[in-house]
DNA sequence: TGCGTATATACGTAGTTGCGTATATAGGTG
DNA sequence: CACCTATATACGCAACTACGTATATACGCA
């Protein structure tokens, strides 16, 4: 129960869910989420601190970056509730929007190869979304 | 979104998924509810409240009972959470357990007719779950 | 070793949530 | 109307949450 009611108390904030929607699409370092989020650091940091601390994201480091995905086996609770995300996020404009970016973001760069080498989405969007 | 994250918000409450958890196997007033959770009446009510502001429950009055029940026609978002919750619940004990007494509940006092006619499932439990 | 970039943590604070105690409303019945 | 039962609301408080500002850690590189 403790699993299941910890899952809804992260699913219960905006920007957790977007960042578990992106991560449902793609790895992303905590850069790019910033970035896509458009979302102070420190705001970023923590949320995917809540996550992880729930055991719904894992991380991997990668030179300087900091490598957040899904985690590789989730529970049940967890698996059964991103799928449920997963349906309903069609229809809400704010993941579709999401969505769109991080598509961009993913062709613009090509950065699939990157990924595939647990690599960051290189360029890094630093300066102009240190707001 | 909001919406969304308003079914989140109130799924992240014991007391309320197992309310949510029992409406969707039967209507019931407010005092089989307290009963049936072993929480005080004025808890059992606050939770009710929350959940019909959110509109994640309808009530009718009969007599002096108000009966909760899921709505009739509930938006996706809470549809499909509803049906991802049912999925989970054989799993977690307290469910089960609940589900166990709702069941013991409803046999006993062969209620399924008065259910029917909109009424309480009498007798009420009232003196004993008091606390 | 010293600096720059990426990320995380500490601290203070405003807002929110949950819950107990007390009290109010509303219908039913004598 | 007076009283009982069922349910809801008001108030106060302790715990928790979110977020900004400031600061710390960790890695890479000159």
């Amino acid at each position: 129960m403790e699993n299941l009611i910890q899952v809804y108390k992260c699913f219960c904030d905006e920007t957790r869910l977007r960042i578990l929607h992106l991560l449902t699409h793609s790895p992303l370092c905590v850069c790019h989420l910033q970035h896509l989020l458009d979302v102070s650091q420190v705001n970023t940091s923590r949320h995917l601190a809540t996550l992880k601390k729930a055991g719904m994201v894992e991380t991997s480091r990668h030179q300087n970056w900091i490598i957040y995905s899904l985690p590789a086996s989730p529970g049940p609770e967890l698996e059964r509730n991103l799928a449920c995300l997963q349906d309903l996020a069609g229809t809400e404009p704010v993941f579709r929007k999401d969505l769109t970016a991080l598509h961009k973001l993913l062709r613009t760069q090509n950065v699939r190869d990157v990924l595939a080498e647990g690599g960051c989405l290189l360029p890094t969007p630093t300066q102009e979304s240190s707001r």
